[in-house]
DNA sequence: TCGGTGGAG
DNA sequence: TATTCTCCACCGA
């Protein structure tokens, strides 16, 4: 089997992006986009400021009092926009496999596109008759590339037209064009070159060392993509206003590193035989899933006379350690994955995202939220939040459920001081004894949306709170330092048909003896719980 | 299945 | 080093 071509998109400062879309007075300047005294992000003209991500926004405007601020506490807006970039990508690119990571990336499997367009190259001798004839007069208005693939039809299915506006209300719907003129084709990739000294002309991603016939056209697949790559970058900006950095490699893990190369906007491909160069050079930190703590083994192993954490490179981990031996840093399973990942090989599939999450969670950070029953009126605040994203994520326009959650998580951060460092515990309930929790489609107004969460927390919620209070050793009632330090209330247990209703509307009696379940109420005896307009 | 950990943006 | 507000995979009990 041939090797995989991978793009690997990220979009620039995402939530800047989103907030200088809804106010253009933002571009160009220096601002934050903060989550209480977190810098959860910041436009690249304050990044030249010398201000970093997850700095303090107190010290920040210290430094810089005419830095302009923005609250992006609500992740609202950057979801909703995210969803339009993923439906963008997908309509663009119809046939192949879009997976996301987060709001804000996603790898796309280009093999399939890429090859039918080598194979139609191939088919018009344009390859061969382009480089080694005289130079035809066709030759500099280049060669048309598809963005389609006849590859798995039903892949394809349903999905969204491409259109130029992601404002629906405006928008002029404009005719899908799933192919371009590549002007260039004959002359350069479009990209950065990872190594640069590789050269980014057509005749040096001909060039092949490997006898592979699977690999012969490894890097001109790549190259080709490269040109895809920037068609999408700049059908991207100008129907959606974003601007992306987009890696392209033989697997996820590298696709995305190599993306990083040439932020923000810039386009980077590693051609295949610079692989371990590329990796050797890289700092440990930069690759994917080696988080604080796996680095963390590492830095134990290695001994503190080594490198420090944040200069750490691949090629000295690689020069100390052999494969057995740093495998048996790690738990059983883990090190092997790990492993690999420093050779650069990643054999993870792109995955197609589902339109359904497995979750849905609201949570806050408090400060001064001393005593369980103010914990519990905190809790009112956050359950409407959940339904009404829940409202967002997992009901279509139809008021259908896309999925159903049958569980109630409730996470809570609790300590006997303010800044006492703790961990969360968390404690969960099943949704379907609660039958009016179904009814959220059928909610017309804010006040029976208040009364459902009212209901969800007296019946659910609280009693949750006792119990891990409980748990943590805190009375329920009494004197006692308590601090919340934070609250998290989530739908999960995600299923695909309606779960059977085991009872309706039970309390859940968290001590004592089990009581007898009462029998199913029909939905239509539901209505009682809502007073309707 | 539940609860916790560690990774990601 | 954790900070914000999430979402997911995985693991042991």
């Amino acid at each position: 089997m041939g090797k995989r071509i991978i793009l690997a998109i990220d979009f620039d400062a995402f939530y800047c992006g989103v907030e200088e879309k809804r106010d253009p007075t933002l571009v160009g300047v220096p601002f934050i986009v903060y989550q209480k005294d977190c810098i959860a992000t910041l436009s690249y003209p304050a990044r030249e400021l010398g201000l970093h991500k997850l700095g303090s926004v107190a010290a920040a405007v210290r430094a810089h009092p005419h830095v302009r601020l923005v609250n992006g506490e609500s992740l609202a807006p950057y979801r909703e926009q995210g969803k339009q970039l993923w439906s963008f990508v997908r309509a663009a690119l119809p046939g192949c496999t879009v997976e996301r990571l987060g709001l804000e990336e996603m790898w796309i499997d280009v093999t399939a596109l890429v090859e039918s367009n080598l194979a139609a190259l191939i088919d018009a001798d344009v390859l061969f008759k382009g480089i080694s004839e005289e130079v035809a007069d066709g030759l500099d208005q280049g060669v048309r590339l598809s963005l389609t693939t006849t590859a798995a039809p039903e892949a394809t299915a349903g999905r969204e037209e491409f259109n130029y506006s992601d404002n629906e209300e405006n928008s002029v719907a404009a005719p899908l064009e799933m192919s371009f003129l590549c002007e260039d084709f004959f002359f350069q990739t479009p990209a950065h070159v990872f190594p640069a000294s590789h050269g980014a002309t057509m005749p040096a991603f001909l060039q092949t060392e490997s006898t592979d016939p699977d690999e012969f056209y490894l890097d001109f697949k790549l190259y080709i993509a490269s040109h895809i790559a920037r068609e999408l970058m700049l059908r991207i900006s100008l129907g959606l206003g974003y601007s992306c950095s987009v890696g392209v490699a033989t697997n996820k893990t590298l696709a995305k590193m190599v993306g990083s190369l040439h932020k923000p906007g810039g386009l980077t491909v590693l051609v295949s035989s610079a692989v371990q160069e590329f990796m050797a050079a890289c700092h440990v930190r930069k690759v994917p899933y080696f988080g604080a703590k796996s680095r963390h083994i590492l830095q134990d192993a290695m001994g503190h006379d080594t490198d420090r954490d944040g200069d750490l490179r691949v090629e000295s981990v690689l020069s100390r350690y052999d494969r057995p031996e740093f495998v048996k840093l790690y738990p059983p399973g883990q090190g092997d994955k790990l492993w690999a990942l420093l050779q650069g090989e990643d054999n993870a599939p792109v995955r197609e995202t589902s339109r359904v999450q497995k979750q849905v969670s609201i949570e806050d950070t408090y400060r001064e939220l001393t005593s369980i029953p103010r914990a519990e009126q905190a809790l009112q605040p956050l359950l409407e939040s959940l339904l009404r994203q829940l409202r967002i994520d997992m009901i279509d326009d139809d008021g259908a459920w896309l999925g159903f959650p049958t569980v109630l998580r409730l996470a809570v951060r609790v300590a006997t001081g303010p800044s006492t460092l703790s961990n969360r515990v968390s404690h969960s309930h099943t949704l379907t004894s609660f039958a009016p929790f179904y009814l959220l489609p059928e909610l017309e107004t804010n006040n029976e949306l208040t009364k459902l969460a009212e209901r969800m927390r007296h019946s659910l919620i609280v009693p949750m709170l006792h119990k891990l209070c409980v748990g943590q050793g805190f009375r329920l009632t009494g004197p006692g330092p308590i601090y919340f330090q934070l609250l998290n209330v989530a739908a999960t247990g995600v299923v695909a048909h309606k779960p059977v209703i085991t009872s309706a509307a039970v309390k859940p009696a968290p001590v004592g003896p089990v009581r007898s379940a009462k029998p199913t109420r029909p939905s239509k005896k539901l209505d009682f719980y809502f007073t309707r307009k």
